[in-house]
DNA sequence: TTGTATGCGTTATCAC
DNA sequence: GTGATAACGCATACAA
């Protein structure tokens, strides 16, 4: 098999020790044995058995990362900078999907295969406030999203409420007044969609406005699928409406396909808004406006805020809310 | 700290080996001692330490799939599948992302961390005829794509040339005549653009027509964006065409954007076809024909392969080629 | 600056 | 059925 520390060692005339040393980049290892060992290492071709390693020191290198699904282009446009920002600090992800299901999130705290990795960035859609004990282990966690859990545990948020406020805001003031929203499910709940929901009312409010019931158009899961099934039943109850937020950029979309199907006019009859900013909505016809989330800042952060917990071990609570954005597209006449 | 089966032994009064087969389901247990090991695991919540069983099993259980972006749609897609197939077999994955670049296509192959998993899937965009050697390691690989590199190594291939061919006919069939590609780039190699490609010029001699080659837009990478600049350089030349071919999806609809921005109609002025069948081509304006690669059939193929060599370790050469289907939609009329 | 000895937590061998 | 005990390959006091 492939050859060990020891092999390098007899090889090279040294101790196991000073191969460690070296393999490690120990400072202390004179010139001459560092190359007397890297010779021994290139002629056996010796790599590092990394479960050996991760044995000895106690730790593995590697974070978990759960999301609901990769096929939501947020969630890939997220995992790929989270990568990138843990590989940057020389750490490994693996990534779990949960389809946002409460049965697969629990399983991401407590099955065995979370002991692979030591530590754990977590994007929940499904945990509500009862679960917030769940997240009471003995590993370190940093949420993406809402603190959604009353928990202590460290999250980094997006301005969901200030964001939707913007995009409202933004539909008022090229005089829209019936505003949909697509997306809405639970509202009683702590989750990005009520939180952007309760940014939609604020601004609304705030305009002297109320959101009208009849033109929230539900939809459980948030795909393109979903947003065109809401929006299809939206059109339905035959309520007037003249702008649309979509609670994120898929639902959005869908949205914006079906009224493209039904001869709706965006932006000229109905202007649709979304959030996320995701790279699609750039693209689309119409380009889409939305929010920009920070997302680049959040997968940041988060890598910095678990690396912290794991490295350190400072256990203060914290809560990172990153910089959003308006970005006016076509969909909103810009 | 956490219990190790030391402590479990002691609390259950049996032995360690013991208390490995009950965490093992080895058989010969009887069913008191069992009862006792659970009672005694249940007690000190106990949870099996990863690194020194793989590293007593000398395996990890884990695989890596290397790919170029995970915010490249077809490549998030397909992720979601192989982590779901994986995980139906007990198999975790660590994504890589290589963005596409030689260099760091090697470092997959050659890196320390490298050896973290028991295997490889990789989808190499960069490596060439002259990189097979690399291949040559002493670990499991699988290929996604072409035998771009004459190698032994297992993969799972697209129906890139038939696939491309039945586009380009049911384009010839509309009517078709004077048809651009986008994303054309290397033609000498045998990656996907130049099969793609390849399946549009036989498609076009079989009907006594050939590729134009002021028809071909270039595209180094293959995003939304550099879809759109190889439409616009397409555009500038002044050559009239009716027919576009994006070498994949997103090719096409960043084609497709600049086609709407241009004002030139989809698909009365021009058809436009991809190739992925990214969940967006259904939902775009217009939806966007394509070829199903048989992104699920890959997926589980692959893992099929991988962990056939983990486990029983046949080594015969193995070439599979997913089945594809032409999806018609409304971007060439459907 | 380098070597020795020991532990990390599990599995495997082979007795009992 | 169950129990000692030796690997597995590396890191790290502690010595030298």
């Amino acid at each position: 098999m492939s050859a060990t520390m020891r092999d390098v060692a007899r090889v090279a005339g040294v101790s196991v020790k000073t191969v460690s040393n070296v393999v490690n980049d120990f400072p202390y290892v004179s010139e001459a044995t560092r190359r007397r060992v890297r010779a021994a290492i290139d002629q056996l071709g010796y790599q590092m058995n990394f479960s050996a390693r991760n044995l000895s020191l106690g730790r593995t290198g590697m974070v978990t990362l759960a999301v609901p699904e990769l096929s939501l282009p947020y969630f890939a446009e997220l995992s790929d900078e989270i990568i990138d920002a843990a590989a940057a600090r020389g750490y490994t992800v693996l990534i779990e999907q949960t389809g946002g299901l409460r049965q697969r999130e629990m399983e991401v705290l407590f099955s065995a295969r979370r002991r692979m990795t030591d530590g754990l960035i977590f994007s929940p859609l499904a945990l509500r406030g009862g679960d917030a004990s769940a997240l009471e282990v003995d590993f370190p966690i940093v949420l993406l999203g809402e603190r959604a859990l009353h928990s202590q545990v460290p999250h980094v948020a997006m301005a969901n409420v200030d964001g939707a406020r913007a995009v409202t805001e933004h539909l008022l003031a090229q005089g829209r007044r019936r505003i949909a929203v697509v997306g809405g499910f639970d509202e009683s709940g702590t989750g990005a969609g009520s939180l952007r929901t309760a940014g939609v009312r604020a601004a609304l409010a705030e305009a002297g406005l109320a959101l009208d019931d009849a033109l929230v158009g539900h939809a459980a899961t948030w795909t393109r699928g979903t947003g065109a099934d809401a929006m299809r039943s939206l059109l339905e109850r035959g309520r007037p409406f003249d702008a649309v937020v979509g609670l994120n950029d898929v639902l959005a979309l869908g949205a914006m396909r079906v009224l493209y199907e039904r001869g709706v006019g965006v932006p000229d009859d109905v202007a649709v808004v979304g959030f996320d900013d995701i790279e699609e909505a750039r693209f689309s016809r119409p380009s889409l406006t939305t929010v920009d989330p920070g997302r680049t800042q959040i997968a940041r952060t988060a890598v910095e805020l678990l690396l912290e917990r794991l490295d350190g071990g400072t256990s203060r609570a914290v809560e990172v809310v990153a910089d959003h954005r308006l970005v006016p597209r076509e969909s909103t006449g810009a």
